[in-house]
DNA sequence: TGCTAAATAGGAATAGTTCCTAAACAGGAA
DNA sequence: TTCCTGTTTAGGAACTATTCCTATTTAGCA
């Protein structure tokens, strides 16, 4: 996804935000990226262009970003909070070794039948599944002794 | 799920685990229960029969069982860790004001088709669908104003 | 250009979890 | 049954990710 300084000034405009030079920052980072990074990881990789910012700002940054609805936070475990700028619905799969998150855009999980035996009341508004597994790197190294207790 | 003392104690043996009370009682009180509380609330909730016990005797205890694949962890957001003994493969429906996890039992969820587009060398172990939405009761005190932005 | 609310930097505080250690105990061996 | 040993427990300290607080700076409008 190749994005401009412009396009992002006009985001920000239109969810009411101011463009500063550390927010953009931030922002592109996560856009070009596709490792669903955490806020530490954009902050290093933010940081040698601003040298006194700090991790607070990437949390503060990334907090307006997600009440603007220009990102989501994906989780995966409960350790470390990570990051996904790309808006179009998709799912994951996630290597248990070394916890690397895979995009999966296959568009026949995204209808999924309504499931039954839930509470009537309750209304359904999105859902995402999350594929486990190992990657190729992991199944070679770990002999596939996998930890399948933690799901995220 | 009504399961024994007796039925407890095996399963602990099958493990290689001390039968100790405060194993047994967080175990059972994990079994009981349909949801998915976190250490401290089994913590709240066995403590009185053990006034002496620590939290850290549960997260001990939560991460001994998790180990031998008796109970698996369950992560919605990144704040607090949430465990779960029904090891029959379900899925979860979240509830985005209250944070509340309904079990999703539906068996067709359990097949989906392999995605497309993936690491050809990424071996596939298991996947989950977290559903998400509104409870019937926070639709009606939060008059729908739903955030979207996590997702565990 | 000046004003003002928003954003930033930095430090302190918080929450959840893990680490460390000594004492207690379960379960097998004698 | 009693003893022994490794496991489990309790308690406190430490750690990590995140949020809160506050003074200073700054973007964007008037």
């Amino acid at each position: 996804m190749e994005i401009s300084f412009s396009d992002i000034k006009r985001k920000f405009q239109e969810c009411g935000l101011k463009t500063t030079p550390q927010r953009t920052a931030i922002y592109d980072a996560l856009l070009r990226s596709t490792a669903h990074p955490t806020a530490e990881d954009l902050f290093v990789k933010v940081a040698p262009q601003f040298p006194m910012m700090s991790l607070n700002t990437v949390y503060y940054t990334l907090g307006v970003l997600r009440t603007s609805g220009l990102i989501h936070e994906v989780n995966i475990g409960h350790t470390r909070a990570r990051f996904d700028a790309n808006l179009t619905p998709h799912h994951h799969l996630i290597c248990l070794g070394c916890q690397t998150i895979v995009d999966v855009m296959d568009p026949r999980l995204n209808r999924l039948t309504s499931p039954f035996g839930i509470p009537k009341d309750f209304e359904i508004t999105g859902h995402q599944v999350v594929f486990r597994g190992l990657c190729g790197s992991c199944r070679r190294h770990t002999g596939r002794s996998i930890n399948h207790s933690s799901s995220g």
